[in-house]
DNA sequence: ATAGACCTGATATATAATTAACACAGCTGA
DNA sequence: TCAGCTGTGTTAATTATATATCAGGTCTAT
């Protein structure tokens, strides 16, 4: 991989779909697979998935093409999540819970330590083996745990001031549920999870594109 | 707005943020915005915001800049959330749940009329007023209560033959939350969720651009 | 061994999306 | 009222993304 180009936010939206892909052929002990079968599952052109792969080195063989195996895992470290995360839930209102619960996260590296509210109800209680913590103990937390990744799962009004703790905390990524924008240094990543706005997509699409 | 010219999928990706900019601007009491000043608080060019807006019609004054109350109310139009959507929600686990207890979905015009789930501890139990059907009854309720949107919040291995029970049910559009891609008729509108590729984006973009 | 089919990586071409430029309509303030 | 701004909508230029093409390495079957 050239470490010098900067690889397109179109490609890297591809990688987990193909890393799915390479996935599930695994799981069906498929060996091998050229880019014009794996283009036909996946409804892209042959074209599109050689030149993505491409960018991070040559995997294939001509006359083969590429090994399942060793490139679901290629496409494991590119991504990042051939290791552990470290994440904390910012909010254990009912979609932190629902993250908390949802183990399928933690079996792709992504582990959840703590979560964290406001509600002293809810503090001292244990989701899914996650203890929730008071939210003034967030930013130590944060510093003396190793912590990567927050997920922020509190109401928009609150999201602002909490981000900036997280960010004087120097957490390193932010999965943003709150439907705003937060302004964040630029080396603090956010990835925006923007539900209603992913609703609203659908009704467009229901209007112009539906029966 | 030309009913025949096909809108780019870039454009529509943006509307719902440019709507929730200009509701916040009408919360405060704007009442007019140029591109220019709206550009620099969304921090995009003035030229986007422009180009985009043109698509559906020419909503601004030369001079004046945009009212924002009514090119509030064009976008909504636009986006299709000017009138209600019926919404059944498949699956009552931890996701179903906390889509089915958070209100602002229903304040946007998306109405959850009843969920359904396979387990017979859940059935006849009510979630944030909402009654838990089981899963037999789904197509049937689909048909007589005029339902346009269902959520898709079951585990993979269910999802493409559910899929397909909603597909001949009649449905209109799914908010599809599983982990995989769904194959149903080109009328039939899709919008993935898929939370476990967002976490794998702000993997890689940790890895290569944090700090 | 070798002919022929296969299939990549690279390069070239085509299409799409973004940004810039600008003519002029409409606003504003004296 | 009118001179000078302001700020749109439009067209042009630029940049990004996607698709097509193809030379040649590698496999496979005989």
């Amino acid at each position: 991989m050239d470490e010098n180009k900067k690889i397109s936010s179109a490609v890297i939206r591809r990688l987990p779909r193909y890393y799915r892909y390479l996935g599930e052929l695994l799981e069906n002990n498929v060996t091998r697979i050229s880019s014009k079968e794996l283009s036909e599952r996946m409804k892209v052109t042959a074209s599109q998935i050689r030149q993505d792969l491409n960018n991070f080195g040559g995997f294939g063989q001509q006359g083969y093409g590429y090994n399942v195996e060793s490139l679901y895992n290629e496409i494991a470290k590119i991504l990042g999540i051939d290791k552990q995360h470290r994440m904390v839930i910012v909010g254990a209102g009912n979609f932190g819970s629902a993250v908390a619960k949802y183990d399928d996260f933690a079996k792709r590296g992504f582990v959840i330590t703590s979560m964290f509210d406001k509600d002293p109800e809810k503090i001292g209680k244990t989701i899914s083996g996650v203890k929730i913590r008071p939210m003034e103990e967030l930013k130590d937390y944060i510093k003396m745990n190793d912590i990567d990744i927050a997920a922020l799962m509190i109401p928009t009004e609150y999201a602002i001031d909490t981000a900036q703790i997280l960010v004087d905390a120097g957490i390193k990524g932010i999965w943003n549920f709150a439907h705003t924008d937060l302004s964040v240094p630029e080396d603090v990543i956010v990835e925006n999870v923007h539900l209603s706005e992913s609703l609203m997509r659908l009704s467009y699409n229901l209007k112009n594109y539906g029966n």
